[in-house]
RNA sequence: GCGCCCGUAGCUCAGUUGGAUAGAGCGCCCGCCUUCUAAGCGGGUGGCCGGUGGUUCGAGUCCACCCGGGCGCGCCA
């Protein structure tokens, strides 16, 4: 939660958003001035750098009035009445109707908003069940970068989709069935039950590489895998128990990464494909009653409409392959009814990498014709672009090999460490640690998330590591800030913030307050749009707009008790929206660093 | 060949779903610490928003066609 949180402990008043006050008056005066028909369209209210905010109505509505755009302005604001919110409304430009907060309105509108727990974030009108299926490793395999941007980009999304009141199920589907599972328990034999046992969680991915060299090299031995396999599918008990070593191992594994990273995914989350393999009869079988199906091959394939191949000819989605045997578009498709129809989910999202649009696309089309997927059900793939290295190719080790994420995070750590140390020496060990993790594994995970997920992006070091620009660590470092004013400041004053008027005079306090307001809005786009470098962007003008409050007004010498008092409510507020969001995109905020 | 995604300052990225002179950070230049964390703040430099047409009061944003880059397109997942 919110380390740093200390509002008094009455919920009641939401902070709101000034758009949420603005917007009836707007519906209110296009009534009285245009009757019913337009009152409700959109005023389309925005920031604006030339007032607090602006309203493009007017402009959007001329012709439909048949009167210039200017008129128009003229006749709404006229019926506008904002009287006790706005100082100032005026239009400008071509019918722009510029409005400027008052100073008081603005100064209880923060006070409301600090006293709520939440800081603005409110559950939505319509919450539902979202199924969010992230991270997604392999048994067996070691987690690599491959795996960061799910893991990472599925978790904040999964937060931020509960804290608007949606009932989030996550589900990790690892991967943990299939061909290569044949040559593993084989090699497991050959070795030994002793070295089997002693096959630490880090060695499973040596393990590997191993049982495939064997299997490309050694005929008998591919047989003898395949085999295997089938005894696999076929629930032979001996073969589980086996299988059961390698899934435990991973899982043991998976939790420990998730554990140091602070992503949510627990054992209860993971629902691998071999949970789905009894269903897979079922689903081809279905599909054949519903006539979906052809068989192309001597394969089962479902042809969704508006899908060609190279040739020009129709694209299969293979449900099941000439040997009998499943792939995973069916297990996508099981995986999928087993959402809607047994977890009652109404929003299927799937953070999956840009490369599988296709795929999905199909699915979901698949799944539709089959009735599986239908109102007000529905699926999303929540792609996003690949990490790159500096020569802006697939990101990989000096050696061409594959970047482990425990290296990574290694590194994180360890960088981070080193900065701590060079710029804050002061600090003892212990603290020293805890805060480079903290910073460390929030740059790792806030380079992936502060930027447009379906973009690639490129690995950088020096820049997430960076204390400057939009980075963790800059956001950190503003609540470090705010920390450690409270830390300096009289207890009787902390005491008093907690209850204090926010009063706001200066430009820079009147420019933070605005900024914290928005919080409640920023989180419910992210929960619309999935894109988490929204709230990003967000924090970063928060930490921007206190900083220069921060350098042009002082808290602890201010000229009286009531502003010390005010300005310390509005720094815990900043606080407070800091960590909210950080908690988030699933980075901790440290106290001091 | 078809489909999807991307193209904004030297570099890395935003741009609130069509609004006013396109914004940050880094880099470079100039200021600001006897006062709450200078990991900071203020100012300056830097743009044919890949190109050409179109839609309209108004386009980085929507449409069409090009150019450049990435990815996908039959039994791996």
């Amino acid at each position: 939660m919110v380390d740093s949180g200390r509002a008094p402990g009455h919920l009641g008043s939401l902070m709101a958003d000034p758009r949420t006050t603005l917007e009836p008056r707007f519906e209110a005066a296009l009534r009285a001035a245009l009757g019913d028909e337009l009152a409700k369209t959109d005023p389309v209210i925005r920031r604006s750098d030339r007032a607090d905010f602006q309203a493009d109505v007017a402009m959007a509505l001329a012709k439909k009035v048949g009167k210039p755009p200017r008129d128009v302005a003229k006749l709404i604001i006229d019926h506008l009445d904002v009287t006790g919110i706005c100082d100032k409304v005026e239009i400008a430009g071509p019918g722009f109707i510029n409005l400027t907060l008052s100073g008081d309105w603005l100064s209880r509108a923060t006070t409301d908003a600090a006293r709520d727990l939440h800081c603005g974030v409110s559950p939505s009108k319509a919450p539902e069940t979202v199924v969010v299926d992230y991270s997604a490793p392999n048994v067996a395999k070691e987690m690599h970068v491959g795996h960061v941007r799910s893991t990472v980009i599925g978790d904040s999304l999964a937060r931020v989709l509960e804290a608007v009141g949606n009932t989030v199920v996550r589900q990790n589907h690892v991967g943990d069935w299939g061909t290569p599972f044949g040559m593993l328990i084989e090699h497991l034999l050959d070795l030994g039950e002793e070295a089997a046992l002693a096959t630490s969680i880090t060695d499973l991915d040596a393990f590997y590489k191993q049982a495939r060299t064997k299997f490309d090299e050694d005929p008998a031995f591919a047989e003898r895998s395949r085999q295997r396999v089938v005894q696999l599918q076929g629930g032979d008990e001996q073969t589980l128990v086996l299988w059961r070593r390698f899934t435990d191992a991973s899982k043991r594994y998976f939790g420990a990464v998730y554990d140091r990273l602070g992503i949510t995914l627990k054992d209860e989350h993971v629902r691998g494909e071999s949970f789905y393999n009894p269903m897979l009869p079922d689903i081809v079988r279905e599909l054949e009653k519903k006539g979906l199906t052809e068989v192309s091959d001597g394969a089962v394939c479902a042809f969704p409409d508006g899908f060609s191949n190279k040739e020009g000819a129709r694209l299969p989605l293979i449900v099941r392959k000439q040997d009998g045997g499943y792939g995973y578009a069916a297990t996508d498709l099981a995986a999928l009814l087993s959402r809607t129809r047994d977890l009652g989910a109404t929003r299927l999202l799937y953070v999956v990498g840009a490369p599988q649009q296709q795929h999905f696309a199909m699915v979901f089309a698949v799944a539709k014709a089959a009735g599986w997927l239908h109102e007000p059900a529905r699926a999303e793939h929540v792609a996003f672009g690949s990490i790159l290295g500096p020569d802006k190719k697939m990101f990989k080790t000096r050696a061409g090999g594959t970047v482990k994420l425990a290296e990574l995070l290694d590194e994180a750590v360890q960088r981070a460490a080193a900065a701590v140390a060079e710029k804050n020496p002061d600090l003892d060990e212990a603290t020293r640690a805890a805060v480079a993790r903290k910073i460390g594994v929030g740059a790792l995970k806030y380079a992936d998330l502060s930027s447009d997920r379906v973009k690639d992006y490129i690995f950088d070091w020096d820049r997430m590591l960076a204390f400057e620009g939009n980075t963790a660590a800059y956001l950190q470092y503003v609540h470090a800030r705010v920390r450690s004013i409270f830390r300096k400041a009289e207890a009787a004053d902390v005491e008093a913030a907690k209850t204090a008027d926010i009063v706001l005079r200066e430009p820079a306090e009147h420019a933070l307050a605005l900024e914290l307001l928005g919080l409640g809005g920023v989180v419910a786009a992210v929960a619309e749009t999935l894109q988490p470098h929204r709230l990003c962007t967000y924090l970063f003008a928060v930490a921007t707009r206190f900083n220069t409050f921060f350098d042009q007004c002082s808290v602890l010498k201010a000229e009286d008790v009531a502003t010390r008092r005010s300005r310390l409510a509005l720094a815990d507020l900043t606080a407070r929206v800091l960590a909210r969001g950080l908690d988030l995109l699933g980075i901790e905020a440290p106290d001091r660093m």
